[in-house]
DNA sequence: TAGCGTACTGAACATGCGTTCAGCCAGCGA
DNA sequence: TCGCTGGCTGAACGCATGTTCAGTACGCTA
């Protein structure tokens, strides 16, 4: 799974220019600019994968096994917050990947839906046992928490990318590297410090909503 | 500015109708639909705005116009998290609005990038207030802290909604509700509390990244 | 009433799209 | 050498889009 080179099957080389047509431009492009890219006619692509649609879901295929393959090697170092830091420092070979993720993200495609599911059931994992060791504190409803925690921490890094994308749409990873450290302080900061200095809002809402792991 | 009546100008309606059109189908929506919505020719709305990307300027200035003048008449319940309550609790008459701001979010419009600045324009604010009055814990980077904030509260709300749409697009103002509700108690808690119960992290972060408000 | 401008339309045009199809050409077994 | 299979192409089709244009209908001013 080292490298993308050129001796592929055709089709292999097809669906790995449309990954990146798709993480550059999303996926309004053409297929034939996906032709072009993979430096083959618009025919031989819907020869091989037969109609557009297809061809988006081969790549979201191909991406969801990538992703899977990509947490497996980096179990340890998984929490919610630093898989993101961790897809973001892979090889630059990576990175068409995470711009199809987040392209994915931003249109609601099956992807970005998976991924975040994904993220969601190992950050209950990590989460648990962060509680259980003390490291955390515990939630009055732990699923949740763990949905907000995960979708601020992706949509606030989503929605940077999309209001103030990269220039060259190429490094989606030092984008990306670049808004983890802009946000690196505040973040931590709210994770340890919180925000708010007196306990009466939440003490308001407990008594308005008192039945929360409905 | 009540009500989207039937007597108005023909320009006036047709501006609304894209307004409606684009929130819930998107940019991408063809200047035939928006026509057919307005119950008026293709060839009528290129005479009035000149062409397509013309009529997005002038929807995009119209909501621009009424954000602002929402934002006069709520200024006192419009802190960051609140205002966005404040859009979604408004009359339905307001959902396109609500809607075509998370479209222009959603694809880095002009709209949206001009909202999130004047977002976080008013958070620095409150915030600055909050903490004055001993309400918020103050920041070691105040504007960062700001961004981070907004980003993370408009990108969990853009990206929920953009995973899981709401299956009748009309009602986006009750989705927003529906998400507020969910994510209220975590929220709270995380802002009260914290998450984590050292300050090893945080420590360990100031040890390596010294000048945080360069 | 005549003239004129403006709102408005139907039909058409050019373009780009996804897709189809007849056929080319290299490789290979007989 | 023949014939055939399969990767592959160029040209075309049907369609939807944004836009243009000649022309109609209506309301105003003179």
């Amino acid at each position: 799974m080292r490298s993308a080179s050129e001796d592929l099957t055709t089709r292999a080389r097809i669906r790995d220019a449309a990954v990146l047509r798709f993480a550059r431009s999303g996926f309004g492009a053409s297929l034939r600019a996906v032709a072009a890219d993979a430096g083959v006619s618009p025919a031989l692509v819907v020869h091989h994968f037969g109609s557009k649609e297809r061809l988006h879901a081969a790549c979201d295929e191909h991406v969801l096994a990538w992703i899977r393959e990509a947490k497996r090697e980096n179990l340890a170092a998984a929490t919610s917050g630093r898989l993101v830091e961790v897809l973001a420092s892979a090889e630059a070979q990576f990175a068409p990947m995470v711009g199809y993720v987040l392209r994915s993200l931003q249109d609601g495609g099956a992807v970005g839906r998976a991924f975040v599911e994904q993220m969601i059931a190992d950050a209950e994992q990590y989460t648990a046992e962060a509680v259980e060791q003390g490291l955390a504190r515990p939630s009055r409803d732990e699923k949740a928490r763990v949905r907000y925690l995960v979708l601020s921490a992706l949509g606030a890094l989503l929605l940077s990318l999309t209001l103030d994308p990269p220039s060259d749409p190429q490094d989606v990873g030092a984008a990306v590297r670049r808004y983890l450290d802009q946000m690196a302080l505040a973040s931590i900061e709210l994770y340890t410090e919180g925000f708010l200095t007196t306990h009466r809002m939440l003490d308001d809402y407990l008594a308005y909503a008192p039945d929360p792991p409905g």
